[in-house]
DNA sequence: CTTGACCTTAGATGTTACTCTAAGGTTTAT
DNA sequence: ATAAACCTTAGAGTAACATCTAAGGTCAAG
């Protein structure tokens, strides 16, 4: 299949697909006469591992050292792959963390503001921001 | 003061703040003779309200807007400060459920595999991901 | 009076992940 | 046969946020 069919299969752009293979994630199996890249079925499956792996939160890099796993499993252990989603989940969990503090904060400069058509002159919002810690 | 003093006082790089000037969030009041950059208190006032802004979550970009309504209270009202927090409350909280989905898939991905010297070759992270949906 | 710390500028570089453009060649359907 | 749809490449642009570099000027202390 050329890369529109690719792209539809696995739902990625082919300008992604394109970008991937400067990457070297995914390298069409061949090209045709008039230099079109050609993909097989097993190029739709590292697609979709590309895209899956995405979806957890992995770098492109990180999808990268896993690709190199998928496409050498027996010169790689499991240790590897579970490492690298331990790590993963601690990264996001701390990401979360951060995230839940902001939201605190501006919930509490939320209540404080009353959010109407009055001057900015006694907003909580700006004067709570402006405040020497 | 000098531009070190103030990145001391409001634990931001010097370089940062230089970035800060070029994007028109924070001009220094004056020049010396010799051309240094010299702060006064307003300022520290005004990087720190920068910092805090930024630690809230809100982009350079959004940050200028707030400085704006800071710098010109009088022309602003109430309702812009609390309309841009209201959203950026809902921004975050669609990141943190995105961070939650990835979570929880990681931990699934997780739980299953051994995680031992074993070949990759029936690693379940590995063919989870590889897995045609 | 000189050494070292500090200051200046424009502009290049880095990160991540695309996204788009220009200029052109190929294939397919009507 | 010709127009529409598809393909190719290198390289530029985008977003967000810095961070660094080179090449040089200024200042305070010993």
């Amino acid at each position: 299949m050329k890369i529109s069919e690719l792209a539809k299969r696995a739902d990625i752009s082919a300008h992604t697909i394109r970008y991937y293979e400067k990457l070297g994630l995914l390298k069409p199996t061949q090209r045709s006469e008039s230099n079109y890249r050609i993909y097989t079925n097993d190029d739709v499956v590292t697609a979709k591992f590309i895209k899956r792996s995405k979806e957890c939160g992995f770098s492109l890099a990180e999808t990268s050292t896993l690709l190199a796993i998928k496409n050498d499993k027996s010169q790689h252990v499991c240790a590897e792959a579970k490492n690298m989603t331990s790590s993963k989940i601690v990264e996001i969990s701390e990401q979360i963390a951060k995230l839940k503090r902001m939201q605190s904060t501006l919930q509490e400069l939320e209540v404080l503001c009353c959010g109407g058509q009055e001057s900015a002159e006694f907003c909580s919002i700006i004067s709570n921001l402006e405040k020497v810690v």
